[in-house]
DNA sequence: GATGAAGTAGGTGAAATCCCGTATTTGGTT
DNA sequence: AACCAAATACGGGATTTCACCTACTTCATC
């Protein structure tokens, strides 16, 4: 094989690089030139390591895969990014995809779909996996029918960032104002509009849509 | 190698036990016989199987790590329980330990490490992990020190487990007690209780042990 | 048959949160 | 310069939840 392509696996679990790692380890296409816990790590190495292929997991303390994402696809265009993620929520995917990730796979996935989609990717295709595919296919019905719904994925400013971050710590209105050096009048604000934009209910589904994407870690 | 052990991995995300497997192939001491996804496919194919360990994600839907060695020690006392758990707390580890799993391992471990726990297990030690232990060992010199303070994992009775799955999904005290066909006070009282319990301050800490513990998903 | 744990239910007052607003300042865009 | 979105802040009343109790019933266990 002549175009070797060379990958680098940033996931917070070290026996999942190690398993993607001696998936892969067969197979002469692709070469794991480095193994990472962080986004922060990736960006240190990425100059020295120059990966065609970065394998990410969405769901990472601290910069999760989605922020990762955009940040490659601003900064090393070139770089192509495979997602993996634990569950397949529309949420995520939508992100992944506007973040500008060309792959998109469950966890539950084979390594067989997984060298697929490698394939794919380092022939510059796109490749979401049949599972995926089919919840892209349902988002993308609903957003011709209802003409425009994609509503969902709405970003939270940065100060609706750290109220929903302060929120799922477990703190009160009150706790948060004094953290935020802000009145708990606009604490309440902001939680109004955050509810609002993401469409939930109370603080309870804000906590687990805070869990789901990557905001804290449990 | 004369005594070939024999492993079944069990984890939610096929990538796992794929990465796993992929890790014991070199190896002639250990042959995995099956990976499974849930802990009632486990218990299904376990006759069949007849594995000498058994390596068990924690933190999966369903039936959970702990709830799983449980029933396999008592049913199947034979058969070692190695755990990989995402975030070693020690709550879980203590968990696990009274439920009789033999190892402990934090997903963050090497493969090598994870070899070398399959060795000292079969060979009918324990192995805990070099950051397992360090927690094991503060949690035991806590226990010498206050006398009795394991209170941490005491037990949920069956209606207070059905109130804080319901508080978890994001309803009201009027709502769970519609759903349960008891007074909205009776909620209130369940409720502290389970606070009380378990030692949480508020009811965004019990959504986050509810899905930490696996009694929900998200 | 006493004891205790689990499940049920309630009282009361304080505290927190929700839900409807309005208003000012700041910074960026056009 | 005009405009807009974001962030900040506040009001008032309704509703919900919290905290700390008491109390009854059932059921198993000793």
């Amino acid at each position: 094989m002549i175009n070797t392509k060379k990958i680098i696996i940033v996931d917070d679990h070290k026996i999942v690089r190690d398993g993607i790692r001696a998936m892969l380890l067969c197979n002469k296409s692709f070469s794991v030139v480095g193994d990472l816990a962080s986004g922060k790590e990736l960006f240190q190495q990425l100059n020295s390591l120059t990966p065609d292929i970065v394998i990410l997991d969405i769901g990472m303390p601290e910069m999760n895969g989605v922020e990762i994402t955009g940040k490659l696809n601003r900064e090393y265009p070139a770089v192509k990014v495979l997602i993996l993620s634990a569950n397949a929520s529309e949420d995520w995917i939508v992100s992944a995809i506007k973040a500008g990730a060309v792959g998109f796979l469950p966890k539950e996935c084979s390594s067989g779909e997984l060298i697929k989609a490698l394939r794919h990717i380092s022939r510059g295709e796109n490749y979401y996996g049949e599972s995926i595919a089919s919840i892209i296919y349902r988002s993308y019905v609903n957003i011709l029918r209802d003409k425009e719904s994609p509503k969902r994925t709405e970003e939270l400013t940065e100060r609706e960032s750290d109220v929903l971050k302060a929120f799922s710590e477990g703190l009160s209105f009150k706790e948060i104002a004094d953290k935020l050096c802000i009145s708990p009048r606009t604490v309440e604000s902001h939680k109004i509009n955050i509810l609002n934009k993401l469409e939930l209910k109370n603080t309870i589904e804000m906590v687990k849509y805070a869990i789901k994407n990557g905001i804290i870690d449990l």
